[in-house]
DNA sequence: CGATTGGTTATTGTCTACAGTTTACCCATA
DNA sequence: TATGGGTAAACTGTAGACAATAACCAATCG
């Protein structure tokens, strides 16, 4: 047995490049989010083979799981289109969106241990001192890990699964918006740790709703910017 | 204009093979759902390639969006294999679709109007007929139908799909099971109708919610069969 | 002058071939 | 007999080539 001697996290991991479309993938969903690729723009794969150095069938494979997470429309014989958000779609992924953290919420307040509780609670004084130095990427970042957090507290991987795909693209509708309330945002934190400490499930779906609710309030209003 | 002469719902709309990738999906989709292809085993590109009569690439693009949809398990430089259900992730679903469906039928009790409750009631009608005739397929289609068609009334696409995707899978793993319960199914169908009809969202969210953790008790109750 | 038809080009859909990895088996050896 | 190495087979990952299809544009006919 070699278990002696291999600290068991200490194993580099050595970086294996792992398949190609992983990385083809991650790739193109960095160029779309940062709106290099902007929407409705016509995806050509010998383009993007060419650009991204590698030949057409990564390519090909990462903008098939493109399209079933709804970021590209793949139209049969035509090609690959950066997906246009329209309004109601946004709105309709907001609504799904907080349907799914409330649930997470309100399962993290049922089996969140005082553990998880205080882990909230350290990313809640990240995400605090962030948005104290005005640093809006920080706070940024530490939103989406306290989020996270909340859903790994919630036990359910398949509801984690879907909130990650509805969220990553709700943050590309709205992302500009997202940069304006940040201290808000983070009182309301606060109260859902209260909730979920308290392992009160009622108040924890329903913090979480208003939350989420508030920030979609903040989207429709976006436009008199 | 050759307008004249061409009866617009005439035309059979020549069945277009479009793309290969789709039909071996849904290959592949019924052989996995029907149990040809057994959990856990290891599916070999160029056997099932062989078998369906086309090359390799057609099939590696279905696995991977089988894969996307958790149908198959994707191991690195190792092949595509049968995804294998646990109790705890089948329980999830379970959980999700719970929360979805229930949304679903909130949503329908506040935007469907009456046109839409005489439709989910033709359908019911309909349920109601097979079960009387002991015709458990057709049971089992119409149960589909009619929560499809909640979903539809509840006009939120991105719920539907999420909907689709998971209601596919829960299938999947209870399909014995969802034969036992017929009558009393299509008497709770019957409450749902009446709170969407008075656009009860929350007595309707409460029917819907009481409806399917019913199926999930049924779920976990099988081992006695 | 407009509509339609035919050709042209660019892009996707599919197939075949090759390189890289992993797995399993077999044999040699302590 | 157990262990270790080494070899071989099978499969996946990637690349390149070919065929098919759809959009685009010009030329022709009414």
């Amino acid at each position: 047995m070699l278990s002696r001697g291999l600290p068991q996290g200490a194993v580099p991991k050595l970086e294996r490049p792992g398949p190609l479309r992983e990385r083809v993938y991650e790739a193109l969903l960095e160029l779309i989010t940062t709106r290099a690729l902007r929407p409705g723009q016509h995806l050509v794969e010998s383009e993007l083979a060419g650009h991204l150095g590698v030949s057409r069938q990564p390519v090909r494979e990462a903008l098939q799981r493109l399209n079933t997470e709804g970021w590209v429309d793949l139209r049969p014989a035509q090609g690959a289109f950066v997906h246009e958000p329209t309004e109601e779609e946004a709105d309709q992924l907001l609504t799904v969106r907080t349907l799914l953290e409330a649930e997470a919420a309100r399962l993290a307040a049922a089996h969140g241990g005082p553990s998880g509780v205080e882990a909230l609670e350290e990313l809640c004084v990240k995400g605090e001192r962030a948005v104290l130095a005005d640093d809006v990427d920080g706070a940024v970042a530490a939103n989406a890990e306290f989020h996270a957090k909340v859903m790994e507290l919630a036990g359910n991987a398949v509801l984690a699964e879907l909130a990650a795909q509805v969220d990553r693209r709700v943050r590309w509708y709205y992302t500009p918006v997202a940069r304006q309330r940040g201290k808000q945002s983070w009182i309301e934190h606060r109260e859902l740790i209260a909730a979920i400490s308290a392992q009160d499930e009622r108040r924890a779906t329903d913090v979480m709703r208003a939350h989420t609710e508030h920030t979609r309030r903040t989207y429709h209003e976006r436009e008199r910017g």
